[in-house]
DNA sequence: ATCGTCTTGAGATAGCTTATCAATATCAAT
DNA sequence: ATTGATATTGATAAGCTATCTCAAGACGAT
């Protein structure tokens, strides 16, 4: 039971104690579910817990993935008509070749964009959690 | 009248002409006052263009925007709660960073990462239209 | 166990975007 | 230029996602 979110759920813990806010069965359990995604949106969230508990209310999922975003455990992503709620804690993180033509999606990682990025950040005063970058453009069969 | 925006009004002609759409006169003042910014809301717009023309719907605005994009003219960003167009053939592109604390927005351009990008689309055969670049974090002062 | 405070659940509400539809504008063919 | 077929507009209703409200219940320090 000491599991392998422990890191997570004492984050959690310590924002509560300094925030005079409570450790509920609720906020718990919506934790542990929130840490095996890589990302999740509050609906999907919704529906997945409610096999476990259905009178989960959907309200309280959006309170509680806020409340991690402020505690600094997940973030908030507008994509789409919907909010993501990104895993901080998650590492393997690629970005997307999107093309404009046929919607054909590639993944890639590049470490040096990401060290001319920490640049960036540290020259604003900034620490970065996460990014995102999406390239959009023609693959080779749509350029013609 | 020949105009500055000419390159732009016939791609949109073009795209008008091939999916059997008619060319109006909103959708003319729309891509005029569109090409003028860097980016601009559909709201901001609505109250903008009120001024000449108090008459043209809001729903005409975003039909119009969305119809943009579709030609390959704008680009739309979920930021916030709202959908920002980005103008695809504005130049000084800039990225942001964006404070997942006070929600504080720095923009940035930086030659370096545009360069690596294209790069990693040639390798992959593509050939880069725009891009989309956010760093999330923590500002000097939301990092206490 | 008690009491003050925080949280929850359910539904109402708010804000942004899209759908509906009758009236009108556009454009190709006369 | 007129006609006719089709697309577009404007006004408003509807849809969706996210937040707010508040009475009832849960938490935790004492």
């Amino acid at each position: 039971m000491s599991g392998k979110f422990a890191k997570e759920m004492s984050a959690l813990k310590e924002h509560l104690g300094k925030h005079q806010l409570k450790f509920t069965r609720q906020r718990e359990m919506i934790l542990t579910a929130f840490l095996r995604q890589e990302h999740i949106t509050a609906e999907a969230m919704y529906h997945q817990l409610a096999k476990t508990d259905p009178h989960l209310g959907l309200a309280t999922i959006y309170r509680t993935l806020n409340l991690f975003c402020d505690a600094g455990i997940a973030q908030a992503r507008h994509f789409g008509s919907q909010t993501q709620y990104d895993n901080v804690s998650h590492k393997g993180h690629h970005d997307h070749l999107i093309c404009t033509g046929c919607g054909k999606i590639v993944e890639f990682e590049n470490c040096e964009i990401e060290k001319l990025q920490e640049e960036v950040a540290a020259r604003n005063g900034f620490t970065i959690q996460t990014h995102r970058l999406e390239l959009y453009g023609l693959c080779s069969r749509c350029r013609h």
